[in-house]
DNA sequence: TTTTTTCATGTAATCGCTTGTAATCGCCCC
DNA sequence: GGGGCGATTACAAGCGATTACATGAAAAAA
């Protein structure tokens, strides 16, 4: 069988609880005691149990990760970011879907899936209408949320409406003035982040005393096909726009992939703008709204561990800074 | 505090030997007390504690994603058909990065760190030269990988060979004969499917009886940026490839930015043809070779809770088919 | 009826660690 | 020289399940 903590206690010729102690670094432990006990626990190549330390101590040492998906860019990218830190920080990171609440699986409510387990939840990007949202946060566990915001819970998000009035600004200085706005499909359960870019969008455009075309608002899932086909209702009307303002660098994509099959130039004919910066909008020349992805996961398992260690915070949302990388979807108007 | 077996059993009259029965749902418990224990359980709100159920069971539910990185689409896209599995069959996923070998971390090594932490292990497409990946299989654990073959150890991969045949075979199809290859870059650790995609590529030319013009082989990291690189000196050779061959979608992506570069029309004046059938894929209308990326992730993850039901199988490699999808940027030779 | 079997349940011993409390020890001070 | 004190260390009671093994009672076999 495998060595316990007896074992290292006998070899050392000291009770389990100073092995204990020992290994774990607490006070009150003799230094010379303490390398001893290190040393002969390495020798015998013991390892804690760690079923048996979490009965004992009540601690699971565990942070779940609640998302919608995790084959997509934006949720692997904030999980790249989340898992570097709780690994840093000696976490177990228990990955849970709950998937996309439009199509109802049979799996078992997450919340319940959770209780005991963990000591801490990390939620990312999950529509608030969500109800698994409201069970989650009803655990009353320390948790943290990114890319969408509750009141009174933690939460890591850009400024979505800075980020869309700063895309919006862009294609205005740009001398654009019919200029579309792709957003997400009614039917999908919104984000926080779409609510908030529609919104700074309108915005940018009152300030600049544009007028909103409500003929130049299109929109369709929060995907690559979702914004081909958003562009091409837009391209197919009798006064289309000549710069489009894209919720997300997928439905950019699909837009430029729209602009190519009616035979016109991104940036030149038509300027696009997203907001993410997506790996693949460098390569397909997008003009985007950069958010540091990475960052976000990173901040928010950061501001989740403190919370574990010193109690809850004051709740307020954490905001990152983006910024805007012009590419070549994006050119001045042409009169 | 939390409700316990003991509150259960106490509130149904019975022992909390019984109501582990009876939750379980082993046998010899009669029907009646079952379903009155369940029942009580709903109604106190019980749950069970997994650290005591480890602790005394010596199984801890759980299963580790071993993983080089999780922001990328192949890996991203494994994990999530792993999830899907292993959420239903309700193991708990344990997300463990290891990053890439040639930036050694800090971090502890990950053999130590899952020992006596999960009851099996799925290692996604780790280098087989990774140290940690032989510590791992030392661990003895049952264990599955992806994406990459070692003997004796069960794995779910594409037969690489054969994809990587029905690949050139397509260019040779259509009528091309200075074929070039973009490959991985030596200084890179190569991944099994590497060395295979490139004697697939070697089979396929020779026996159509062309010859590999080793002008024609360029290299670079497994990335766009790499195809691009890759594909860029071999537009600048005096005798350019009239279509090539690259081993991974990623890197094709790289070649057709690389052709634009230069003003060539991919599959007009050069045609590029991948393997992997990445997102991205059909709105770069790219032709590659599709595999069943979420599929591996899903067999991967069922074949290791068979084995870790049944006992180790014959560890035999499970091979899924692949298939090519004709897009854009291959078409037909021009003398 | 007697003897087995079978089935449902209870008893109690783990599982390997954490932690509050008590004990020990050397040392200083009055 | 005894009491007090701070620093270490040992004791032992949990933590909340699981699971041999034991126990009856009822059903089946003889």
């Amino acid at each position: 069988m495998a060595i316990t903590i007896r074992d290292v206690a006998d070899a050392a010729g000291v009770s389990t609880a100073t092995v204990s102690r020992a290994l774990r670094g607490l006070p009150n432990v003799d230094e010379r005691t303490r390398s001893r006990v290190q040393q002969i626990a390495a020798d015998l190549d013991y390892v804690i149990s760690p079923s048996a330390s979490r009965l004992a101590s009540g601690r699971t040492g565990s942070i779940a990760v609640v998302t919608p998906y995790v084959a997509r860019w934006f949720f692997s990218t904030v999980l790249s970011g989340v898992e570097d830190v709780l690994q840093e920080a000696d976490m177990d990171l228990l990955l849970t879907c709950i998937g996309d609440h439009n199509t109802p699986s049979n799996r078992s409510p997450v919340a319940s899936r959770l209780r005991r387990r963990v000591d801490g939840i990390l939620i990312i990007a999950v529509p608030p209408s969500d109800p698994q949202l409201r069970e989650l946060l009803d655990l009353g566990m320390p948790t943290s949320m990114i890319g969408l915001t509750v009141a009174g819970v933690p939460s890591v998000t850009i400024d979505d409406i800075a980020a869309a009035r700063l895309a919006t600004q862009h294609l205005i200085n740009l001398g654009h003035t019919r200029i579309g706005v792709i957003g997400g499909s009614p039917s999908e359960a919104p984000f926080t982040a779409e609510f908030d870019r529609e919104a700074g969008f309108a915005q940018a455009m009152s300030e600049a005393g544009i007028e909103v075309d409500p003929m130049l608002e299109s929109f369709g899932y929060f995907t690559i096909e979702g914004g081909e086909t958003a562009m091409t209702a837009l391209l197919t009307q009798p006064k289309p726009p000549s710069a489009v303002f894209a919720l997300s660098d997928e439905m950019a994509f699909g837009a430029l992939r729209a602009l190519r099959a009616h035979g016109l130039r991104p940036g030149v004919d038509v300027s696009v703008v997203g907001v993410d910066g997506h790996d693949m909008s460098e390569h397909l020349d997008l003009t985007t709204v950069v958010q540091p992805v990475t960052e976000l996961g990173r901040i928010a398992a950061e501001s989740l561990l403190v919370q574990m260690r010193d109690g809850p915070g004051d709740g307020e949302p954490l905001r990152v800074a983006t910024k805007l990388v012009v590419r070549g979807s994006t050119g001045p108007a042409r009169d």
